[in-house]
DNA sequence: GTCCACTGTTAGCGGTCGTTAACGCGAGCT
DNA sequence: AGCTCGCGTTAACGACCGCTAACAGTGGAC
């Protein structure tokens, strides 16, 4: 058996020509986006790097495996993303409109895989779901703090709900192609912060004082 | 051959016990929506009405059938409800608002068909498809039309583009069940209004005046 | 030059899935 | 009473799918 990491290894930084199994993983990606996970078979993975059906295992011990290592990447890399942006800012305002523009960004750059993130994570293995869970959970967590922080008097259960309703918003991004990325980056920023800021949003909402 | 229409002609009215075709649907949207079309089987679909497997093809043609019946008949409801709001309302800002109340309580009221409406549309039968698309269409038409009275000076792709990031914020209701149905209808109202009509939002985007 | 790890191929297996066939049974009409 | 029809059953078929086995070329290390 050829070595085979159960996570991604390398930290994969900035410029550096894509790995095999990067190539594959980003073109699973684009067909479990469109079709589902079931719906796309090892042959049609293969073909769309160039080799045929089984030729896949060389690089991955199984479908299932791409799967979970595409999903806990890029739940990996949003909350680190995330938890950065949050640090390196000056108070909860800079850090919500970065967390924000974060989110926008990695969006727009990844769509394929914010899509298969909320479609296929029910076909997880058991132990990558978990994985993948506890990630989210942790994201999200991120962002009930500082909503909590910018917009006080939110209750925590209502933040939560906050922060799913932006992210529906900002994944939005697969269904519209009808902006360039940059007036589209524009657009979802300044809905997400005036759904989270504006008066009459969030705030009032609590029986609160 | 018993008979089977091909969309639902019966009008869905109100109270009336479902039959046997609609308990299917349902059961078979909650099943599509968990783990994705080709992730249910036909068996998994009949032990959830508690008949087995092949019993279900008395009353649809295929598998594919049903989530062709389910889709067409979400996406008729969805325009014509939309429709007829709009209708009612008495000015662009009420139709607007009833337009966003509409589509919470949508939301709200058929998770797993929004769902699965939004995640398997691509496993539809060619004709089935564009039938949907179309109807899809129309719903982002009227959204576009009443974006752009209320807000002046939205250019049509950006509108189009908000309609489906309001349609992400307000479908985003399957991800969180933190709050009751009441207190999440009235966050989710809100925050879309935020995200439409805030100062900041949609306004002053366009380099128009 | 030899070797071996890496990466790819094709053939085939075992299981699953959608669908059909053949049959059964109770309710209601004549 | 008998026939029909709606609704369900089980058995089985053919296709497909994930995966393994067996084999092969190529390129760098020594």
């Amino acid at each position: 058996m050829t070595r085979q990491s159960t996570t991604a290894e390398a930290a994969p930084s900035e410029q550096r020509k894509p790995t095999r199994r990067e190539q594959i993983l980003a073109a699973a990606a684009e067909l479990f986006a469109h079709r589902g996970f079931h719906g796309v078979g090892i042959d049609d993975i293969g073909s769309a790097v160039g080799i045929s059906g089984p030729g896949l295992y060389r690089h991955f011990r199984s479908k299932d495996a791409m799967l979970g290592e595409m999903l806990v990447a890029i739940s990996e890399k949003l909350l680190a993303g995330g938890r950065r942006r949050v640090e390196l800012a000056g108070g909860p305002e800079e850090a919500l409109t970065e967390l924000v523009r974060w989110h926008v960004d990695f969006a727009l750059d990844n769509q394929a895989l914010i899509t298969v993130h909320e479609r296929d994570l029910a076909n997880l293995a058991e132990d990558d779901r978990r994985r993948v869970r506890a990630l989210q959970r942790q994201y999200v967590e991120v962002w009930v703090d500082v909503i909590r922080e910018v917009v006080p008097a939110t209750d925590e259960p209502t933040a939560r709900a906050a922060a799913h309703a932006v992210f529906g918003l900002l994944n939005s991004t697969p269904h519209s192609k009808h902006l360039d990325r940059d007036a589209m980056a524009v657009l979802l920023h300044r809905m997400a912060m005036a759904a989270l800021t504006g008066p009459g949003a969030l705030s009032g909402l609590t029986p609160t004082d």
